[in-house]
DNA sequence: CCGCGTCGTGACAACGTTGTCAGGGACATG
DNA sequence: CATGTCCCTGACAACGTTGTCACGACGCGG
């Protein structure tokens, strides 16, 4: 900048007023600060603008998900992502791979790093931790997984309502015998499907088999292990639910490899790319991603703004896409 | 700072020699700065300790990827991630959807942000504009596509080779009007698949049927609305070869709609999660992005670290996974 | 008891900006 | 011609941190 200012012959200040398009600069000293400009391919130092400004903006916002690479995080994300650029706001994305320690830890490096916000699919159980790094007043909003110890904006879908939905929709057909695979009871949006696997059977007054229902399935790979062992009960199930997508995936690779893909009905919770091409095309529910994604940015950057009124938790409605492997009957 | 100073009784400067661990403070004094640091719940502001030292890092760096959502994009961000932050390191994403306007802009940001290293999956069909960004020596390494008019480290398979692997192996099993699905041939990758194609037919003297390759084809609809005219022709093709993941989900989901899944060949460029569990199988070119996400990331490094060495430009060799879609015998 | 090196500590300037305020010139008014 | 007003411009301090250097206390050998 001082060469900039040296080369077009005026002081420091007159430089800033022309780069930050400020009143009050005659026309031709303004030229030719910008012909100094673009001849040194001078740029502002936005770390050192940022230090003089007064509560100024880092234009960042800061985005921990729960793994990049997964199909629903990466759509959130984009969407996210598309919100953000509209706002001149970039985004800093991290996995979290259901750990705790490091939500802790990124939580508090994005913290560190002055991010104008946060969206957080949290890893942990509870996030009184936030308490703490809030007070510096970055706003976060939570998506997919309500906040518990703290209190703050949320989109989630009714995972309960939706599990409920899957379960009915299989027990309408006259299965009675459903498996479901769900993950750590720990993760909340997990211990929620779960509970709506129960209430499905509850709401007919039938007893679920809790031989069936296996937790803590963490990956595709144990969901084929689980799907094998269960298929291989002297009384196996007739359809199973499927409490993520990754574990649908499992569920459909066992169900290939012995052959009864067309035999037992499943429903996934999560939709995902080619879910409608798999043979026979898979019955899911499904969140709207980008939906969610537009809606977190919104409440996002409503807080950045300046609102501080209180939280708001947004839940919304899954739908159920039929597409076949929903609609298997009961065998006889 | 200051308050953790005053709390503390002592000068700022002993402040920040506990806070960055230097030698050379008691070990009294520094508990009691211990101790004010997490009473006052004090954070070091990362842009003014940039500000200050010379030369220092923002521990971020920039990718620049196709589109965030797409399994490839995702799966090599989330491998640069984990490469990242064994390095204490951020990355800010972002998707150009094929965009070089963007990719001129995001460029200009993200060096206007000092980010310490750029990764870049470029849009644009030459960079030369890179010439002038790079003076401020932020390094950038190239990936999935080499760079043009500008020399810079690059990380890509050997597209041409993987295209005509693929083509051959339809060709070797008796296929002689294959089709070509690509993208516009102004991205270096797709007119690299079409030429492989090509070279393919060229190695046994046999010419392919102009018509059954088709150009600029965008997006899994557009693949599919290609393939069903394809099919429609007198003389349809017997197999197809798809130079972009999304196209062979296109291809496969106009197969299916007319029941020829088993009766078409199909050979797709990328390989992308579940390609296994369609019906049939499908067989790929494969690129492994993790390994690919691991070398950019070390190239990167390396380069921040200060290695000036001439560029390099490595070429991964991509492999052939047969599973059954590429297996179809032409008919008769 | 003196000189000297070592160790812990603090004062000060500087990093690249911008907010504040004051100065000087042009012009209009009385 | 004195005075007031407006417009443009620049000097200076400050944002939060760290590199440099200097200072005083201490211990040691002569």
């Amino acid at each position: 900048m001082r060469d900039v200012a040296a080369l077009a012959g005026v002081s420091l200040k007159t430089v800033s007023r022309v780069v930050n398009d400020e009143a009050g600069v005659s026309q031709d000293v303004r030229e030719r600060v910008a012909a100094a400009v673009s001849r040194l391919d001078y740029r502002p130092n936005l770390a050192a603008s940022n230090l003089r400004r007064t509560g100024a903006r880092t234009g960042v916002v800061g985005a921990l998900v729960q793994d990049l690479s997964n199909s629903f995080s990466a759509s959130l994300l984009r969407s996210l992502e598309d919100s953000a650029r509209l706002r001149g706001t970039a985004v800093l994305a991290a996995s979290l791979d259901e750990e705790s320690d490091r939500e802790v830890e990124l939580v508090h490096d994005l913290v560190t790093r002055r991010v104008d916000g946060l969206v957080l699919m949290p890893a942990s159980e509870r996030q009184d931790y936030l308490v703490a790094e809030l007070r510096t007043d970055t706003p976060a909003v939570f998506v997919d997984r309500e906040p518990r110890g703290v209190d703050a904006d949320s989109v989630v879908v009714d995972n309960r309502a939706g599990a409920a939905l899957a379960t009915e929709h299989l027990l309408a057909r006259g299965h009675r015998r459903i498996a479901a695979l769900v993950d750590m009871e720990s993760i909340r949006t997990a211990s929620l499907r779960h509970a709506g696997f129960t209430d499905a059977y509850a709401g007919r007054h039938l007893p679920p088999d809790p031989r069936l229902v296996v937790t803590s399935v963490r990956s595709t790979d144990e969901a084929t292990t689980v799907m094998h062992s269960l298929l291989e009960l002297d009384d196996p199930p007739t359809a199973v639910f499927c409490g993520r997508n990754i574990l649908s995936v499992g569920a459909v690779r066992a169900l290939s490899e012995r052959g009864l893909q067309h035999r037992v009905a499943l429903v996934g919770f999560d939709d995902f790319p080619l879910a409608d091409l798999l043979d026979p095309p898979l019955t899911v529910i499904r969140q709207d991603v980008r939906r969610i994604g537009s809606m977190v940015a919104d409440l996002l950057f409503d807080r950045i703004d300046g609102n501080s009124a209180p939280p708001q938790h947004i839940v919304l409605e899954p739908t159920l896409v039929v597409r076949g492997s929903g609609e298997i009957p009961p065998p006889g």
